[in-house]
DNA sequence: TAAAAATATAATAATATTTGAATATATTGT
DNA sequence: ACAATATATTCAAATATTATTATATTTTTA
């Protein structure tokens, strides 16, 4: 069971637009390093950085069939991920119950202006 | 409705461990600067400014009480983060189903080394 | 066995994030 | 009006992240 300091590092690994980008496509089935090459618009070793950062913090692993690398989703919580991403919310929180809430002070005072 | 780039952004903000624990608080009620600056160990400017940048994201906001801020969530993405991070998993996803599935490989190959 | 293909690694440069220190602002109480 | 309290802002330094370029490794194929 991972410390909560582990999560919090692998939320900011997942937490950027290439990553989410190739977790997607991994929920999808498995990929090598040339098909994202193909949808990702960046270089090789750029992918190659990438999967191996994701790979670092085992998030993905991957089978080698010859010269190729079939990478594929290893962590269970990136699903939950992608789902909670594509989550769509209409509503702001509600405002908190009222007055003296906060050990010093009274919410609510007046809006931020 | 946030567009995904902005969803990722939003999770790279709150993907920290400072903050993360401001957002934890928060889930239990208002507060206001001092009292975060009780639990977490770290000065005031700096809380401030772990405040300031979850509020230019629209993560919490805040009501004015004479010379105290209350901060409270705003953003409802926020609890189900928080969820998220302190859910349990302990399996490993479990192996994509057999036998090419990546355009040019075959899945599985060797495991990797 | 040499060339090509697929991918990885290393080094660097550009940029962004984080913290700390100093200072500023606003509100209350005297 | 002045001092004290609560909080914010600004700037700079330290550090981390990202992308680029060049090069290396491994495997297959000719």
């Amino acid at each position: 069971m991972r410390s909560i300091g582990k999560r919090i590092e692998l939320l900011k690994v997942v937490a950027h637009p290439v990553r989410i980008k190739i977790l997607e496509e991994l929920t999808k089935g498995v990929k090598c390093v040339s098909d994202f090459e193909e949808f990702l618009e960046i270089s090789q070793p750029n992918v190659s950085q990438h999967l191996s950062l994701l790979r670092r913090f085992g998030v993905i692993d991957y089978y080698v069939d010859g010269r190729l690398r079939c990478y594929f989703l290893k962590d269970p919580i990136v699903p939950d991920i992608i789902k909670l991403l594509n989550r769509d919310y209409y509503e702001e929180l509600p405002a908190p119950a009222c007055c003296p809430v906060t050990k010093k002070g009274k919410y609510p005072g007046q809006k931020r202006r």
